[in-house]
DNA sequence: AAACGCCGCAACCGCCGAGGT
DNA sequence: AACCTCGGCGGTTGCGGCGTT
């Protein structure tokens, strides 16, 4: 057992504040500072329990709290030091002037924690996390979206028809390629190789007998293999981003500005392959201004990881 | 217009560590 | 060493606002 509540104490007041009390508050404390919070409602004439007059002032009187939307480098931020600290929101906050530990543990559980949930990263240990994706709506849409797939007239007629096994073996082998993201399929191990083709082979079948439509459009198709076996992985994580939606698009931060192109990328965030052919910024990617929000999310979840920013003395965290 | 469900946020709760006695 | 007080922290709750049906 606990301590007993500071507020069970009789005739002490809970729940929301009223304008009156918060101006008590204040006044007292903008003439002697909060001091000891037990003998402060007391002395400010409040019928309130010290530790609710505390949190009344560090979570919204203080006069240096900064409200309104997060910004998005506030946003990027928050997840880089996240990544490092868990949930250390007062350490957080400490790096994020005017932001309290309690306003950023709320936007990180409303927003930031379900925005990675649905990019398919645990928000806990921020890795790709393959069975958290919505994988039957990221591929389906994919699919539909890509013309040289020569699948979309399979997908829009047979998008149900896509079995469970396909998916679960479409999964395996995205989990297999995010085992190493900067990987040209050149570079793979044979056995690794061997592994993925034996899979895209077994999908191929599993799509076979329900792709009659495939049958009529041969001419302008390339067998799924191609799907891996085009120039490297990046290039097939990108493709996939790049056919994501989102309903984002219009996001608008505090500071009035939409996210701009270079926001997409998440420079600072992620680690981009030195490898890859397809820099972050090209139009061939997702990474433009057409790109939306939960597009930007797609990518990360594919090849999130998180660098330390230069700027940040981890020793202060320690 | 009413009912319902969802979401965001302020506030509460319980625990912990530091410091004092 | 044991106990107490206090401030601080992270997890959780509940209410009000908003959108949808």
């Amino acid at each position: 057992m606990g301590r007993a509540p500071c507020c069970d104490k009789n005739g002490l007041k809970k729940g929301p504040w009223t304008p009156e009390e918060d101006q008590k508050l204040v006044g007292y404390i903008q003439i002697h500072g909060p001091g000891n919070w037990r003998n402060l409602p007391k002395k400010a004439g409040l019928q309130r329990c010290g530790k609710s007059c505390r949190l009344r002032w560090t979570n919204y009187l203080r006069p240096d709290i900064k409200r309104g939307r997060f910004s998005f480098e506030e946003e990027e931020t928050i997840i880089q030091l996240h990544s490092v600290l868990g949930n250390k929101w007062s350490a957080i906050a400490a790096h994020l002037p005017g932001r309290t530990d309690n306003e950023i543990k709320n936007y990180w559980n409303t927003h930031i924690r379900k925005k990675l949930l649905r990019m398919g990263i645990d928000p806990v240990t921020h890795t790709p996390r393959i069975d958290l994706l919505d994988l039957s709506s990221i591929i389906a849409t994919a699919i539909r979206s890509h013309p040289i797939l020569g699948l979309s007239t399979l997908l829009n007629n047979q998008a149900q028809a896509l079995n469970p096994e396909s998916l679960r073996l479409i999964s395996t082998l995205l989990a297999l390629k995010q085992e190493d993201p900067n990987a040209n399929n050149s570079h793979l191990q044979n056995e690794e190789h061997a592994q993925i083709q034996a899979q895209m082979d077994t999908l191929s079948q599993l799509l076979q007998p329900n792709d009659e439509i495939n049958n009529n459009t041969n001419s302008s198709m390339i067998p799924i293999t191609n799907f891996v076996e085009c120039s490297n992985s990046q290039e097939n994580m990108n493709f996939l981003a790049s056919n994501l939606s989102g309903d984002d698009v219009n996001h608008v931060y505090d500071d009035g500005l939409k996210p701009k192109a270079s926001d997409f990328g998440f420079e600072s965030v992620i680690t981009t392959p030195k490898s890859s052919p397809t820099p972050l910024n090209s139009s061939s990617t997702c990474i433009n201004n057409s790109c939306n929000e939960d597009e930007r999310d797609s990518f990360c979840s594919n090849f999130l990881q998180f660098e330390i920013p230069q700027g940040l003395d981890f020793a202060d965290f320690m």
